[in-house]
DNA sequence: TTATTTTTAGAACGAACGTTCGATTTATAA
DNA sequence: TTATAAATCGAACGTTCGTTCTAAAAATAA
């Protein structure tokens, strides 16, 4: 069978990609060198690139993955819910469950999106649009002024919630649930409203 | 007098830090060449060896200097608000409008705070803190909650306002006061509220 | 087993990097 | 004008970079 063989190989690269996401979220795409990821997944220098024809192919595949998979695990939360309110909460919850969940390769999202050129950055730029489409919907359902206001507001949001990665500590900040309720509670009331 | 060499001195540095910000901010500090640099301060290679001991001590002086003005302009403000919403909207315009007249700096501040290593980030680190200090302490008054809630306030405060760098659009987003305000409001009723 | 394909390893490539150095040009002071 | 200091330059250094190539090892199929 060759699936046993394709499930090997799928195992083996998605492991050199959890030691590149690692690498890379600690040094920046740039300042990680091919050589250090091959060191930390395992792997000769010139074994990278049986797996990937470039450098820049490796933060492709980590931005395309992350994103689809935030935008298709949001969808599924969305389905659940039945108030704009629920709907913010599942479009926060999302977030930061993925962010803890998969800190590297979040971190790796957030801060080399600009590192990726042509066809490589258009390719995610759509899967990160598709995604931000979903939250600015979810702002503009709740609301109230007007729509390039609430296109302010979902930017507000994101910003919050991307940022998370330069100051969260898992020691200090253990419970997410409470990181989610009360950055949807901001969102909702505002800081000076209980 | 030697004030005039030194003034002329100074005129130069900054403007190789002018070019210095906008390469960087544009590369990224590990993909901007100390080459880029040079060239885009016109100056030869070696030449920005006269100015600065490496590539690190122009980062930190571009950085040192952006949280240096951010801290001194906010203290400013500050001392003109009688309540805290006044104080709360001084430190977002205050932090919007150092944005859009030093985008380049600004940029560099928020995107590569982790390239700095030793003495250099333990420096802009501090100044850093006194920065964020200023803002949380602001954020408390105005917070009904605890106080590691108004600090998370405080966090998802500093996200909306640092991550505008990703998506401001000079031509788009002309008014800087009405991005302001939204923030503002964003922040002070929540979304939904008028 | 042998034959074939998949995966890894080592050595080498030219290019670009940050930094240094000695000489040269430019500006100030005498 | 000559002497001194400040500012710039071009060439070169040792390293590290991303990538390639050829061969060897390991796993599968015959």
């Amino acid at each position: 069978m060759t699936t046993q063989r394709q499930a090997k190989y799928e195992k083996r690269l998605s492991s050199i990609l959890r030691a590149a996401s690692k690498v890379i979220a600690k040094e920046g795409f740039n300042g990680a060198s091919v050589r250090d990821v091959a060191a930390k997944g395992k792997i000769g220098l010139s074994g990278i690139y049986y797996y990937f024809k470039s450098k820049d192919e490796m933060l492709y595949a980590i931005q395309q993955h992350a994103f689809s998979t935030l935008v298709s695990q949001l969808k599924e939360r969305l389905k659940d819910t039945s108030t704009p309110e629920e709907r913010l909460k599942a479009v926060i919850d999302n977030h930061f469950e993925f962010f803890v969940q998969n800190t590297d390769e979040f971190t790796v999202c957030v801060h080399e999106m600009e590192s990726l050129t042509g066809k490589y950055f258009r390719d995610v730029l759509k899967t990160r649009q598709e995604y931000f489409g979903l939250v600015r919907k979810v702002v503009n359902e709740l609301h109230s002024g007007s729509k390039s206001d609430a296109d302010l507001a979902a930017l507000f949001l994101f910003g919050s919630l991307n940022w998370v990665y330069m100051w969260y500590d898992p020691e200090k900040n253990a419970d997410i649930n409470k990181l989610s309720d009360q950055c949807l509670r901001v969102f909702l009331n505002g800081i000076n409203k209980t």
